[in-house]
DNA sequence: ATCTATTGATAACC
DNA sequence: TGGTTATCAATAGAT
């Protein structure tokens, strides 16, 4: 927010993105002080660090009250799926409960990673799976990013040929003109389309 | 931070918080996925309002996974909470463990049921799944394809108008010279740059 | 860490 | 709930 426009990319110099983070972490856990404070509201802020070493920041009471709050009030907001009502073994053991669950687990995770397939290890975790997820993603982004920025420059310098052509063209219009003028028995006139007449109005929006 | 410095105190008036709360939160989120996209962090936000709503963000795969990340690294950090028990997460109380567990795989399906709509995630089978994957690289397909056609038209519309301005101005130019020869008092010699000299060698390599 | 020019966020008002 | 505007706050770049 300063001394130039902030780009909404990773900051690739390591010595910048080490104080932006420093500067940005402290504002962001103000600002949730903050939110907390002027609202009544109760929150919880957690960040790893690239290096992984951990922020965090609880409102009212402590982050383990917090996630124990989030944990109850996210369930209620997710009705349990019905493809998991398949068979409710409500006198099954909880052991055996939860052993059925690990396994479902696993066939979820599974399917993911034929989804993403290609991957070797099959013992990828769930986590694994959801930073190659990011990676894929973020590669995409940076690929097509690249394509648009060479396709804005092509179009950048497409339009300054144009200008240039145009007014080179003005200029050349005016000297016939004037030689016209001068001399008065050469027509001038041209049954060429003016090319100032073309229509300029091209809307981008991508 | 505006019209009034803000006093670090809960807002009385109901209407006001209720306001501040919906700006605040935007804006707080909003710092939050930048300072991960920005510094490559891993951040979780949770909010939970006066009246008990739940707002959250996860930068980096979901909160569950978050959180597990939390307590491990907490863990190492606070000594007192709890040991987080060997392998996944036992220790928690097996209650506990049982709602983690079906937790995981509610995002999990709903990951899978929101790519596949409304499909069960759990009965796919590898053609389905790869069936997904084909959806998914068409759909992606379909937007680029989209964007990319109507840059290509553009760039097609200035090509073309350049070659229509660069005939013009060949004709005017010859105009300029004829009028030279007939009248030859009139200087056609121009010390503006001649256009058609113009670079035009412009490699596409999308 | 400290210092500003600027950008960004937002309180008050519609 | 969603804009607009006047101001205040956060912060990028430099020191």
């Amino acid at each position: 927010m300063a001394r130039g426009k902030v780009q909404l990319k990773r900051i690739e110099n390591h010595v910048h993105r080490q104080v932006t983070f420093c500067k940005r972490r402290a504002g962001l856990l103000k600002k949730a002080k903050e939110l907390s404070v002027l609202c009544d509201a109760e929150i919880g802020v957690v960040i790893f660090s690239a290096h992984g070493k951990l922020y965090e920041l609880a409102t009212k009471g402590t982050m383990q009250g917090l996630i124990e709050r989030y944990m109850k009030s996210s369930r209620g907001a997710h009705p349990e799926p019905a493809a998991m009502e398949t068979q409710p073994a409500p006198d099954l053991d909880t052991k055996e409960e939860i052993n059925m669950l690990k396994q479902e687990i696993e066939v979820l995770q599974k399917g993911l990673r034929y989804m993403f397939g290609a991957r070797a290890a099959a013992e990828m975790s769930l986590d694994e799976l959801l930073v190659l997820e990011k990676h894929l993603e973020i590669w995409i982004y940076q690929i097509r990013s690249t394509k648009m920025d060479i396709m804005f420059k092509e179009i950048q310098q497409l339009r300054n040929k144009e200008e240039i052509l145009t007014a080179a063209n003005q200029h050349l219009h005016n000297k016939v003109e004037e030689n016209a003028e001068i001399t008065n028995f050469v027509s001038v006139t041209s049954d060429f389309p003016h090319p100032l007449t073309i229509q300029n109005e091209i809307i981008f929006q991508y």
